[in-house]
DNA sequence: TCTGGGGTCCTAGGACCC
DNA sequence: TCTGGGGTCCTAGGACCC
């Protein structure tokens, strides 16, 4: 039996939704209406455009190019600073209306879901079901979404990318021909900005030529990633929707600094920070890790880093802060550093930590500290907890200027 | 005042064991 | 004077997604 897939996508889901918020608190204009965009902080060196409005598209500005650049194509733009409460809230009050409508649903970004409504079409089509979701969210809600209506999650996404906004598209089978056989090769799913070159080269132009070639050939030049991209190509994907939460494989922070630093101390005093915040959320999901990863990026942009196994899993901010500390010493060069992150890995539950016998106690000890720093964190902030040596913004401008 | 931050998965190569 | 080879674990880096 087939199964009843609908993938949704909201319509220019931060732009929409601060422009929701923004009438909601007076403001008298509706920011989709005229060329804007929401960026990131240029003062802290994280000036990309995140979504644009349809005005801004049609001067040519993309996702994900500087707001400088977009100034350029556009100098009558207005930026918008992010806000992620609000588009948690909005996130919420979607994937609460579309559970109205099936048990098996998966939250696949925060503006994307896919449902499976294989059992809940009460003889309704699939597309007639889509149609009443998509009335009822612009209605309800005030944004308006596109819907992918499949017969798997593939061509469902795939389908929900076609023309936009406010649109709901099938894409069953037979219509794979006609209307994604024909799209450049860089649109499907899974093929990145890397990959098209490649695939150009071998003369695989379209999605249609990449279904016809010789899946062989792909595994050969591609090696697994060969494999999906032929069969996404001829739309094949088995996937469930995963309507189960699901805990995090790996948590991490980076952070872009306000502007380069070559002094190893200081980098240390952001890699505490940041310990900090990665710990305290691993502790909110009752989870300890085993694998500490910290990441470096220079000022020309070029990334590495270093992981280590810890003895014994944990969430323990001071054992972690070791071990990246001595992961910092053992990989850096001394070069101007622009970006800092720090990743836990290989994830456990907390029930199943072991016991260390030697040094039992002192776990205990830190894990109490821990939790009481947690639950401060909780109920005053978190930037009043502020432990000794850990650096904040003005301390950087500061330092710099020494 | 160019270039975010959060993830997942894969691969190549080295170490080590038998 | 020949220097295997399979399996597993680990790390660094890269590709992709939103």
């Amino acid at each position: 039996m087939k199964r009843q897939i609908l993938h949704i996508d909201a319509n220019n889901a931060f732009l929409s939704w601060t422009a929701i918020e923004m009438l909601k608190r007076g403001y008298n204009i509706d920011i989709r209406t005229i060329p804007s965009i929401i960026g990131g902080d240029e003062s802290r060196r994280a000036g990309i455009v995140l979504a644009k409005s349809s005005i801004a598209k049609e001067f040519g500005i993309h996702t994900g190019e500087t707001i400088f650049s977009a100034r350029k194509k556009c100098p009558q733009i207005k930026v918008f600073p992010t806000d992620f409460s609000i588009y948690i809230k909005y996130s919420n009050q979607l994937y609460n209306l579309l559970s109205e409508y099936t048990d098996i649903i998966e939250r696949f970004s925060i503006d994307e879901c896919f449902l499976d409504m294989t059992n809940y079409l009460q003889n309704k089509t699939l597309l007639e079901k889509a149609t009443e979701i998509s009335r009822r969210v612009k209605e309800e809600l005030g944004f308006t979404v596109n819907i992918g209506v499949a017969h798997n999650k593939l061509l469902a996404k795939m389908a929900s990318d076609f023309e936009k906004p406010d649109k709901v598209h099938t894409l069953f089978e037979e219509e794979i021909p006609t209307k994604l056989w024909p799209l450049s090769v860089g649109e499907l799913f899974m093929i990145g900005k890397k990959s098209v070159p490649k695939l150009n080269n071998m003369q695989i132009i379209t999605i249609g030529d990449l279904a016809k070639t010789d899946i062989n050939k792909l595994i050969k030049r591609f090696g697994k990633h060969g494999k999906l991209m032929w069969e996404y190509a001829n739309g094949i994907d088995n996937e469930e929707v995963h309507y189960k939460i699901e805990k995090p494989k790996g948590v991490g922070n980076s952070v872009t600094l306000p502007m380069d630093i070559s002094n190893i101390n200081k980098i240390a005093e952001i890699v505490l920070s940041l310990v900090e915040h990665v710990t305290y959320r691993l502790r909110k999901y009752d989870l300890i890790a085993n694998v500490v990863n910290v990441q470096l990026r220079t000022k020309e942009f070029k990334d590495y880093s270093h992981q280590g196994k810890l003895d014994c899993a944990t969430s323990s901010t001071k054992i972690i802060y070791k071990k990246a500390r001595e992961l910092l010493e053992e990989m850096y060069k001394g070069e101007a550093v622009r970006l800092v992150g720090v990743r836990l890995d290989n994830l456990e539950e907390k029930e199943s930590m072991q016991m260390n016998l030697f040094s039992n106690e002192s776990i205990e000890k830190q894990d109490k500290l821990d939790k009481v720093l947690d639950s401060l964190k909780r109920k005053y902030g978190y930037e009043s907890i502020i432990r000794a040596g850990k650096m904040n913004v003005s301390d950087i401008v500061k330092f710099k200027k020494n």
